[in-house]
DNA sequence: CGCGACGTTGATTTGCCTCAACGATTGTGG
DNA sequence: CCACAATCGTTGAGGCAAATCAACGTCGCG
């Protein structure tokens, strides 16, 4: 196994040797291939998946029966429905991998386990899932306050890197318009 | 002071009585009234705040000078913007109460100090900010899902609470319209 | 090569906003 | 305790951002 887990996690608090091995010992490594599912709809979420190296994006299915997708994954995010996760009901979800990905997964069961020996696991969880709740705090603050096209020039310029490792229509997708629209603004101005 | 922190703590993890104690002698209670603010756009966020008694509301400026709400909080909800608690930044959210208010409040420098002394915390942390998280995972699929009209069946099935407790016009703000659309949707049905 | 997925373009439609005006209700100072 | 203002909710006319629908060009891949 990479030892990208590891390092990520020390980052934000302190680690020895044996805390390590549990660690290790309480997680699973995948390896997955480009747009196989982690997560259908209807199904109760496994795990919380960490990204090792690849892209996944998290969408469900509109009321028209398009795919709208709410989020992606790079390299060292945290992906999963947390509603499905700890409750154990059925996620409205899907989470399918965009890339070839290699992931390490977390279950609800191991997760306990973990926090249980290593305190300093819950911590990390605990400033984890606050700055996620605090990018969501940010992220619903621009859903109010931008148009479309402003969502567009926001996530041009803050995320790069996205642009050209995700085809047009999921980055539409992500957004919150159509393909057409997007091609109208690209049009525009470039 | 009153015991609502305690037994919402106590919810999530065990606590014994030297532990709550010391949880004690780390908040602050606030008697705050109406129309107040314990945040304003470009001050450094000074706490996470727990609600022991009242309503509060979270909003801020858009670029046309309207007041958009972004969350609202009731008795045993904590209020905050994390991003800037955490990175100790000027935020851009206004935090007000709209009825008169207790509030505990747990600063940036004293959450770091109780955790250390009583890891429970932490855990009951994680536990929250996940849950919050897990909130917004849903409220951001809202969002992308619903019009505006549903947007609004919605909310008044789900929180009739807070149909008959906050004025319309916060009401069409935190749903992310205008009030005469707001008075329309109620004219066709209701 | 040929098919299917992806991106673009233009015409038309629509959900919701803006603006303006008018009742109703609440609060406040004289 | 009343007068008056301010706040809040409603109604209607007109306008705009973005969706829908349909058609067409293009590229990558089996």
């Amino acid at each position: 196994m990479s030892d990208s887990l590891i390092t990520h996690i020390k980052k934000y608090v302190p680690l020895n040797e044996q805390e390590i091995s549990i660690i290790k010992e309480c997680v699973q490594e995948l390896a997955v291939k480009k747009k196989e599912y982690l997560l259908k709809e209807g199904q109760i979420c496994k795990a919380n998946y960490f990204v090792e190296k690849g892209c996944l994006r998290m969408f469900f299915v509109g009321n028209k029966g398009e795919e709208q997708i709410t989020q992606f994954a790079l390299e060292n995010w945290w992906i999963s429905d947390y509603n499905s996760l700890m409750s154990q009901s059925p996620s409205g979800f899907y989470i399918q991998t965009i890339e070839p990905c290699s992931i390490i997964a977390l279950t609800h069961q191991q997760h306990e386990k973990l926090a249980s020996y290593v305190p300093a696991v819950e911590q990390y969880f605990r400033i984890i899932y606050q700055r996620a709740y605090s990018a969501a705090q940010q992220r619903i603050k621009y859903l109010y306050d931008f148009s479309r096209e402003e969502m567009y020039r926001h996530f041009q310029q803050h995320y790069p890197t996205f642009v050209n490792r995700i085809p047009q229509y999921m980055i539409a997708s992500f957004l919150g318009f159509t393909p057409e629209y997007l091609s109208e603004i690209r049009k525009k101005k470039q």
